[in-house]
DNA sequence: TTTAAAATATACCGAACGGTATATTTTGTG
DNA sequence: CACAAAATATACCGTTCGGTATATTTTAAA
C-alpha cells in the first residue's frame, strides 16, 4: 500500500519543520487525522480496523505498529476531534473582548452547525457520550472530561465578564453554562437527525436572548 | 434452550387472555421486551445476535423464525423503547388537567431520569439518533419521527393551554417545544455520562421556571 | 391420541472481526 | 554506499459476525 508522500512533495523547509516530529509521531498524527472523522461518524463499535486501513491507505501492520490496539486509536481520535472543536470555538471567542459577545460565539457557531464541514459527522462529545456511557468506560471518561472542560471554560468567561462589569452581578456561572451546553447538544442532536436546522436556529435564537439578558 | 413457560405456569383464564395473541405474536413480543434494553444500551452496531439469544434464552433459529433479520428486531425494539417512554409520560401528563402543570410533568420526570429503572440505558431517541444519523437510515427515520411526534404533542398541550386561557396568548408553541426538548436531551446526555444529576437538576429547574413563566 | 403444521434447536456457512508473527521495504546514520 | 534499525506490508491466526438449511420438538385441531 501507499507510503505517506509528505517527504516527497513538500518543499525542503516544510520537511525540516515537519521532521521536528519524529517519523512515528508523524504517522500517528496522519492515522489519527484520517480516522477521527470515521470514529465520530460510525462510533467505536461501528468502526472496523478495515475502515482505518481503507481511509489511511495503510495496512494493518502499519496501524498496529503505531498503535497498540483499536482502543488506543479511538481514544486518540476523540482527543483530536474534541481538540478541533475546541480550537475552532477558541478562535471565534478570542476574536472579541467583551464577555457577552464571547458567549454569543456559541449560538453563532452552532447555529451554522450543519454547514461546518469538519462537524459534519456531529459533535464528538455528544456522539461519544451516548455510545460509550454503557459500553466503553475509557471513552465515557474522556467524554465526561471534555464536558467538564467545556463547562469550566464557559464559567470562566462569565466570571471574567462579571469582574469586568459586562455581565450582571448575581449571574450564576454554573447555571448559565449548563443551560448553554444542554441547549446546544440537544439542538444539535435534533438537527443531525432531521437534517434541517429549524430547531437549531430556534434554540440558538433563544440562547442568544438569554445571553444578551445577562449582560449589564 | 428453554421454552417460554407462560402456557405452563399461568392459570387458565390468563392463558385464554394471552391466547388472544397468536403464538408468534407472543414470542415476538417476548423477544422485543427482552432485547429492547440491550439495543438501547449497546446500540445497533454494538448489539450482536448472540446478545439476543443470551438475554432471551432462545436460539438463533427461534429469533430468525420470528424476525427476518437483525434490523427488524432493532426497529421493533426502538418502537418498544419509545412506546414505554411515551406511555410513561402520558400517564404523568394526564393525571392533571391544567396545561402548565401538564408541561411541568416533563422537568419533573426527567429530573429523576437516573432513578427511573427502565430509562437506565438512556433516552432511546437520543441514543438512536446519535448512532444512526450517519449509519442507519431506517433507525434514523424512526428517531426523527419520534422527535416529530414528541414535538407535536408538546405543541398541542400549549395550544390547548392557550385556548383554556391557562397559557399566555402569544406564546409560540413550536419555540417552547424545541427549547424543552433540546434542554431535556442535552441534560440527559450530561447526566448519563457524568453519572450525576447536578446538571440535570439545574436544567430542569430552569425549564420549570420557563414553563411557569408562560402561564397566565 | 393421532397428525400435520408451526415453532424452535442444532449445526453449519462464508465473511468479517481484532489482532499478530514475520517478511519486506524504507529510513536515518556513519 | 553500506548497513542496522525502524516502519510497513503480507499472510495468517482464532473468534465472532449475521444468517440459513435442516432436524427436532411443541403446538393446536381433529
Amino acid at each position: 500500500m501507499k507510503n505517506i508522500p509528505i517527504g516527497i512533495f513538500l518543499p525542503i523547509f516544510a520537511i525540516v519543520m515537519i521532521k521536528a516530529l519524529s517519523k512515528v509521531e508523524r504517522t500517528r498524527r496522519y492515522i489519527i487525522e484520517k480516522t477521527a472523522p470515521i470514529f465520530n461518524a460510525k462510533g467505536y463499535a461501528g468502526t472496523a480496523i478495515s475502515d482505518l486501513t481503507f481511509v489511511t491507505g495503510l495496512t494493518k501492520g502499519s496501524i498496529y505498529g503505531n498503535f497498540e490496539n483499536k482502543d488506543e486509536v479511538a481514544l486518540a481520535a476523540f482527543d483530536y476531534n474534541f481538540g478541533r472543536v475546541t480550537s475552532y470555538m477558541k478562535s471565534k471567542i478570542l476574536s472579541t473582548e467583551n464577555a457577552v459577545e464571547r458567549l454569543l460565539a456559541y449560538p453563532e457557531v452552532y447555529g451554522d452547525f450543519l454547514k461546518i464541514p469538519f462537524l459534519q459527522p456531529g459533535c464528538p462529545i455528544l456522539n461519544t457520550a451516548t455510545e460509550a456511557d454503557d459500553t466503553h468506560p475509557q471513552l465515557k471518561q474522556k467524554a465526561a472530561d471534555a464536558l467538564a472542560f467545556w463547562k469550566r471554560s464557559i464559567e470562566n468567561q462569565i466570571k471574567r465578564g462579571i469582574e469586568r462589569k459586562e455581565i450582571k452581578r448575581g449571574t450564576d456561572p454554573a447555571e448559565i453554562a449548563i443551560i448553554m451546553m444542554s441547549m446546544i447538544e440537544g439542538a444539535v442532536m435534533q438537527a443531525k437527525v432531521t437534517g434541517r436546522s429549524t430547531e437549531l436556529k430556534t434554540a440558538m435564537d433563544f440562547l442568544e436572548k438569554l445571553i444578551t439578558g445577562i449582560g449589564s
